[in-house]
DNA sequence: GTCTATAGCGGGATAGAC
DNA sequence: GTCTATCCCGCTATAGAC
């Protein structure tokens, strides 16, 4: 209450990484150059370090809020039921958390290799805590005898992949709805994994 | 028999390539210069413009090589048979083509946004014409009720997208040998689209 | 075919006025 | 908080000697 209305930094902080995830989406973080993203915020370079230390900086921000985003909405999906119960929340939550997010999915993905050692090590170590909750998952349905016994950490990582390249190929509009995109593969991910 | 032997071009040239495609499968296009990829072949920057007319056709050249690659690969495949046999054809076949060639798939996909607009749709034409060349397997096991009759584009596209993730985490000399990898892939697959 | 040297440009980041 | 101006650097690509 403090903080006074209209303050331009709040406006222009979310501007500019707004501005910045789509322009690193598009073209990639390296070919973007700090001059046109502040051009498509409509300020000058030099009042985005303002908001940000340094470019790497801002990349770091834009991929760990994602992570955030990520973690918090996982957070809120029940995944203690039987593994099959399980399973299947966790391939539509995978489905309606990305799609909606192709932008910043894909940036996430494609700029880690530009993030510093450590702010690399640090995303890749949340990324790996994501996929375990699926291969837990997995590895409770094979023990149980739910699923289809077969090594859980390849099938994970075939799972993850599958779902992982639907934004890239999912449009909006497009000529299924989302909804019917998560039921075939869920029919998909079920049919190869769940015992008969 | 004319050409001279240890011409500096025949071997130069390829050394060009590879330092090109392991820079830039690393760090991404715009972030290398051409005098690091000098650098990495043992000469000077100006040296490069005797084997590209630009950084770009560096960059066309090594995306459409391996397409070519691919597409001779593919053709000595044999796909003719009943929609089961091709299918598991095709799903190893892109396995064992692509995993061996982790570098140069990684590049063509992440750079695919640094090529200029006519080279992009080349290539891009291109792979559709190999996603499709599943799709109509597909299509074919569903029409004959081999198959479960699903989506075959948004089944296709969950395939390469499994299929394609595997270079992405898949290291030489792991914890399972490629064969097995490559088993357990055509499992998943094999019960999730084939009619019990 | 490779070198050295350089033209010409655009990058990230900072200083100081307002 | 934003601006203008600028420093210093590295980039692509070319020219011309060898």
């Amino acid at each position: 209450m403090a903080r006074k209305q209209g303050s331009h930094s709040d406006i222009t902080g979310p501007k500019v990484r707004q501005a910045a995830s789509k322009l690193i989406a598009r073209h990639g973080y390296a070919a973007v150059s700090m001059r046109q993203i502040a051009a498509e915020v409509g300020v000058q370079a030099g009042a985005l370090y303002n908001y940000t230390p340094d470019k790497q900086g801002l990349l770091l921000d834009l991929i760990g809020s994602h992570m955030d985003d990520l973690a918090q909405a996982l957070a809120q999906v029940d995944l203690t039921g039987p593994p099959l119960t399980a399973l299947e929340a966790f391939i539509r939550f995978h489905i309606r958390f990305n799609v909606p997010r192709a932008e910043a999915v894909f940036l996430s993905y494609m700029e880690l290799r530009n993030l510093e050692p450590e702010n690399f090590a640090q995303i890749e170590a949340r990324r790996r805590d994501y996929e375990q909750r699926l291969g837990a998952i997995l590895e409770a349905g094979m023990a149980a005898g739910d699923f289809i016994a077969s090594d859980p950490r390849v099938t994970t990582m075939a799972i993850i992949g599958m779902l992982t390249a639907i934004p890239q190929w999912y449009r909006e509009g497009g000529r299924l709805p989302l909804s019917e995109i998560e039921d075939i593969y869920w029919g998909l991910v079920r049919r190869s994994v769940v015992a008969a």
